[in-house]
DNA sequence: ATAATAGTGTCTTTCAGACAGTATAGT
DNA sequence: ACTATACTGTCTGAAAGACACTATTAT
């Protein structure tokens, strides 16, 4: 921000009339949201518990480019609205919902990303329960969808090379719902060489997905995965009162594998307080309900 | 950006002639870098070691606003270049080092930060090896300087309330070199109000500082003390060959704390590989030399 | 009784922290 | 001999993983 050129080029954008204006020509800039929640699905016997999944919201678009494919919910940054404050705007209008949490994920500021113009776009990821989930989307309502959303590994290849190691990896991504199935490939490259580590994420195939929101959405179940290992966010998808067998499917459906009952109890014993009430009518023991416990730990970047 | 209004946005910003072209007026969008790297200090006796410091680039301003001030090196993002790639050519300009370890730490985006003009703002990290600084700094020359830089917690304040509770933290950010010394407090304020976890940074005070860069730099030093316990990037910070003493000081130095040897060489074991040379001549038994072993694992986000 | 879930106890291995001890150069 | 650093061994307790066991409901 110190360079020569920040006086001229500021004072130029200020210049409201006349041909200067665009001299420097600014990219756009725009936030993206990861909206993310767990809903249940079919219980097929009386006695059996609902299976979780793990659901994202999308938008279709009705304009090209990408017309009729699926996008990211998210808009343009006003002149006048902080970055943050943008991302708030847009949860409300597709969620109405507010006071969720919310984090800033990446900048993805790669040259070719919209076709039409030079676009910068800020994903923000936000974890919502679906108990508070009043309308599925509000006026822009109809075209913004529920996806259930997975990403596995399902190759990878690793390289020693003399003066590092090349690690590639395959992830199969899909979202669906009772209409629409998409999907993509991402491919990860983490390289090190000479010390430097580099991790490169690109697209090799997006079926219905727009823009590179593909490899947009794989960073956020990616940053999800870690970060509810070591915070508390997992709380953020669980409704006021829980059994420990729900939260224990939480962490099942976003890690995509399975925990030992046991253990997990163990670990999550600190971040919750026991109640007095209980899921019954079950068809098995009844389960002591759970709420969690904020003054634990602390927000963590 | 899937709003109704993408279309008509985009394409009045491609009308190259008369005075619909900023109907739609762009935020500005810079890069700004965090250079560190750590030296050695001043030897006093001639057997005892040197003692390291973390450093940090900074250039001084030469025009308002915050004229004579010091700044993040950075500069604005080009229509036909990606933000990494900004990022690397600041870089390159700055300290003529190409091939390093660089992440994307992020995105500054308030709407007062810039007293000239809506600024957004990406921060990358880098880590270098002060012993490949051929120059201080290139052309751009003699207003870039190396300051040593800490930052310590020297209060903290835990509230229960209710349905959450409140930490705020007050942290002292110093940055000085032989002719400066700059500094600021910064303000972190973490909620949890019912589930909802929020972390907020703001300056209470900064001298010396431009822009709201001393946030940046504070949010910069605690990702990478956060970093450096999970990953393997501290040896981006040193030289082909080393003794595991100064290793464990670069640690200690980010982390601000002692460590236990022992301990310390059990936790990075598997990421050094022994080599015959030894470093003599000191007064005390030689130490052995080691270098990075790039196969143990692989770069993480 | 049975199916299905709820919930607990404990063994083992791994890892982090603490600390004490031995080794070896240069002056 | 002495100082300053280099390097190793081992005790401890905490946490993670694995697994077996007991408890309780609706039908």
């Amino acid at each position: 921000m110190a360079e020569t050129s920040d006086e001229q080029r500021l004072t130029k954008t200020r210049d409201v009339s006349g041909y200067q204006i665009n001299q420097y020509e600014q990219p756009s800039v725009t936030v993206d949201m990861l909206i993310f929640t767990v809903t249940n699905e079919g219980k097929t016997n009386y006695r059996k518990l609902p299976d979780k999944v793990l659901r994202l919201l999308l938008v279709k678009r009705k304009d090209p480019p990408f017309i009729g494919q699926w996008a990211l919910p998210g808009g343009f940054v006003k002149m006048n609205e902080g970055l943050e404050e943008a991302a708030i705007r847009e949860l409300k209008e597709k969620t109405n919902i507010e006071n969720i949490y919310m984090e800033q994920l990446y900048t993805w500021g790669e040259v070719g990303r919209d076709p039409r113009t030079r676009v910068i776009s800020c994903s923000y990821m936000s974890l919502v329960d679906s108990a508070t989930l009043t309308v599925k989307a509000s006026k822009h309502a109809d075209d913004a969808k529920w996806f259930t959303v997975s990403s596995n590994l399902y190759q990878e290849q690793k390289t020693v090379t003399d003066r590092g190691m090349i690690l590639r990896q395959l992830y199969n991504l899909t979202l669906f719902n009772d209409e629409e199935k998409l999907s993509a490939v991402i491919k990860i490259v983490k390289t090190i060489e000479n010390k430097v580590a580099k991790v490169e994420r690109s697209i090799i195939k997006t079926e219905g997905i727009a823009f590179d929101h593909a490899k947009v959405i794989d960073y956020g179940i990616t940053r999800l995965r870690r970060k509810i290992e070591y915070t508390d966010i997992a709380f953020n998808l669980m409704p006021e009162l829980f059994t420990l067998t729900e939260l224990q499917q939480v962490y099942e459906v976003i890690l995509d594998r399975e925990l030992l009952k046991a253990n997990f109890r163990r670990k999550i014993a600190d971040m919750v307080v026991e109640t007095n009430e209980y899921r019954k009518d079950a068809g098995h023991r009844p389960s002591k309900l759970f709420r969690f416990r904020p003054e634990w730990g602390v927000a963590r970047d």
